[in-house]
DNA sequence: AGTTTGTTGATAATAACTATTAATTAAAAA
DNA sequence: TTTTTAATTAATAGTTATTATCAACAAACT
């Protein structure tokens, strides 16, 4: 999470021009907890840059992951969801109405530790994905039960 | 993984009629680590089945998958990939090659505890993927270097 | 301000997957 | 076994998220 003044300095260091449309994506995804897929940002700018197209958030979205200002979740949809926090979190998804949330604090050591015995890999990453019902469909659920 | 009469039993108790073809998916998934995406499968089966459609590799999938038989595996490439292993199991894909591989005997029970404490979500089930240079890329790239 | 060069946005293209449908075939009924 | 019925195959068209193309444009450098 960085300030405007931060990105903007980073996005010249490497070689990128400073946008408003770069910097309105970045902002939009700075201030959600929702996850977006480029849709969800596209109809979010919509309002406020009412000429942009998907094509600049796509690629918009490219470089902000190229330069290591979000990354991209992958939570088994059929689009792709973007996340401006870069720390290596694992997300949860609602089976019935999509949303999804973080899981912070979570320790990964474990696991890790727990794979690199068992395979001859050289380990880079990770990606842990939960799926459940949120709070808010159990409570759908039970009122419609009753 | 089941033997071509327990398969030829089950569909018919769901429902559907038992093909050459949908056996011939099946024990091509079942003699296979690698993982494979529709396109993997197609070609494999090409030789034998020289008429068979990628139609019919990707309805014959969701059927496997709706009768428990395979599940699907998402790691974050531009197609899915399927696993006549239907036991919860990481994966680990090499980021050089793309081959994607088993870790087996991974115990989720402590990840799943840490999670559960974290979250009001009414838990159902994970997919954890791991990223890494398998053994054989790295043997190419300490080759090159030298 | 003028020049250079990367960017935007409209549009076309791509690729994985899904839907449609006529011909075929498995399986139940006779 | 033959007939009947309904599911399946395979060819084809359609869908959708994402990427490529390119002319008009705007940021950055002088
Ligand atoms: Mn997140
Ligand atoms: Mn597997
Ligand atoms: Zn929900
Ligand atoms: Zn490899």
């Amino acid at each position: 999470m960085m300030d405007a003044k931060k990105v903007t300095a980073l996005l010249r260091k490497k070689g990128f021009k400073v946008t408003p449309q770069r910097l309105a994506i970045y902002n939009a995804l700075c201030n959600t907890k929702a996850h977006p897929n480029a849709e969800m940002l596209f109809n979010k700018l919509q309002p406020y840059y009412p000429t942009m197209s998907l094509a600049t958030i796509y690629k918009t979205i490219d470089i902000l992951r190229e330069i290591g200002l979000i990354q991209v979740i992958n939570v088994g949809e059929d689009s792709l969801r973007y996340d401006a926090t870069v720390e290596l979190h694992p997300h949860i998804r609602c089976t019935v109405c999509n949303r999804v949330d973080d899981i912070m604090d979570f320790d990964f050591s474990p696991a890790i530790k727990n794979v690199a015995e068992k395979t001859s890999y050289d380990l880079s990453g990770q990606q842990f994905y939960f799926y459940g019902v949120c709070p808010e469909c159990q409570a759908k659920m039970s009122k419609k039960i009753s």
